[in-house]
DNA sequence: CTAATAGTGTCTATTAGACAGTATGTT
DNA sequence: AACATACTGTCTAATAGACACTATTAG
């Protein structure tokens, strides 16, 4: 029977597209994250993920939509929870637990510049045997740190990551983001959310990119193409990406 | 910035086997739920979830087990988070969110008596167009609601269930349920969660009970048997189940 | 005997991976 | 010309569904 502050952190992904030196090439792609840099105590001057109270008459998610749409200008954009961190000391200001939503955004439809004190961050994962290698870079800062796989359950297949050489993120930010990554990928395999990341129009290799980027493998490219097929359609323009053959425009089509 | 109340509500999960008429076939499996009358306002005498309140010094997770050893005796059984619910007037006496787990328990562990106010009841699904009729019932009392499934973003595949006709549950507890058992659904199609719920050993024809009862389809007996054969061991034991030709008892074969 | 489940085998349809081969742009 | 991607087609391997067939028990 113990009060505890209400808030949430918000797990911002997009994908940021940037030219390479070879010319002849796509574009790479990036899976970028919205990070905040904190101007008041704690962590004051560290980075961590954009978030801030629940307020009295407001449910989590509806904080995260007003969160959102200040840091991005972005309104109705779907979310989806994450999960509830509540460990004891988290904040050491006293008891704060925070239910964590994850949005997808089309950085493309960024009209507005997006608030003063967040940053794009680009997403690097370095995967050996247990411990996986998280590196965000906004070009000129990085944030480097490690975490280490754990089986809780073999039955369940579930998989919990625990922080094993810390960065300088604020409060347990480290392990929000993993676990955020993890899930993304998890639904990026077995649904369509992927779309949520792309522009209205893209090509099929553009797709191609994002997804093998997100699941972190290669993927076929006869197959992709014939299991894409069925979810997009063609848009009858064709866009010149490099020095190689144009390719046809496709837009996300709803099921039924 | 506001105080809120946390609670934990759990869905203990466990499979009922009861004979029936016909004396030549096996006895038939339900999937059953742990419910709890409650005994104070608000709510006094319904029937609600176990749960309670999260201490000052315990993450939700433990508050969790501690519930599920009061009610069942068991201790470290395996949990899963299912999801939070904070909609605002979802205690009448304040401002209380949940943070809702799920447990999937072997009742034929269960040596010492369930809790005095607890009872276990039946799960049926009725699935028509749109709406799920779910109907609990402890063998005297029955508990019916209707939800309506609803899309919330075809991209992400995510579906939200609004109850359109209430029975006399406590609390949201009737909309945590109906999404306790699809999340449960879920994870026993992708994990091999399914076996926390059945006896160390076992026959196919059981397990196979059990998963057609939980996805709420048939299974094809051969393509079952195929693919379940890598995840089990024969243990060599007969048993017989019937009026028909003994089985082969079998338990689950841990992944390297 | 019959009903009911246990368990095996086989054919087919679907799908994923591998990979070759052609097309068409820019450098 | 060389390179890089776009796009198609074909072979093969793996897997799921359909279904037939045998085995073995209790009623």
């Amino acid at each position: 029977m113990s009060k505890v502050e209400y808030t949430t952190d918000l797990l911002i992904f997009g994908i940021d597209s940037r030219e390479n030196d070879n010319l002849r090439s796509l574009p790479s792609k990036y899976l970028s994250i919205l990070l905040v840099r904190r101007n008041k105590e704690p962590f004051k001057g560290q980075w961590s993920l954009p978030g801030g109270y629940v307020l009295e008459n407001e449910i989590a998610l509806d904080a995260s939509q007003r969160i959102l749409t200040k840091e991005t200008g972005l309104k109705d954009v779907y979310m989806q929870q994450v999960g509830i961190y509540d460990s004891i000391k988290r904040d050491p200001r006293g008891r704060t637990i925070s239910s964590s939503y994850m949005a997808l955004i089309d950085r493309t439809l960024l009209k507005q510049e997006i608030s003063m004190d967040a940053c794009w961050f680009d997403i690097e994962l370095q995967e050996n045997e247990d411990n996986i290698n998280i590196k965000l870079t906004n070009g000129i800062e990085k944030i480097n740190y490690v975490v280490k796989r754990e089986c809780i359950s073999k039955k369940g297949n579930d998989y919990d990551y625990r922080v094993v050489e810390h960065s300088d993120l604020a409060f347990d930010h480290e392990e929000i983001i993993i676990r955020g990554i993890m899930i993304l990928r998890d639904k990026v395999w077995n649904t369509d959310i992927v779309f949520d990341l792309m522009p209205k129009e893209f090509t099929i290799g553009q797709l191609k990119q994002v997804y093998s980027l997100i699941l972190g493998k290669e993927l076929v490219n006869s197959a992709f193409r014939r299991v894409i097929a069925s979810k997009v359609i063609e848009t009858g323009k064709m866009v010149k990406t490099g020095g190689h053959r144009p390719s046809v425009l496709c837009s996300y089509k709803e099921r039924d």
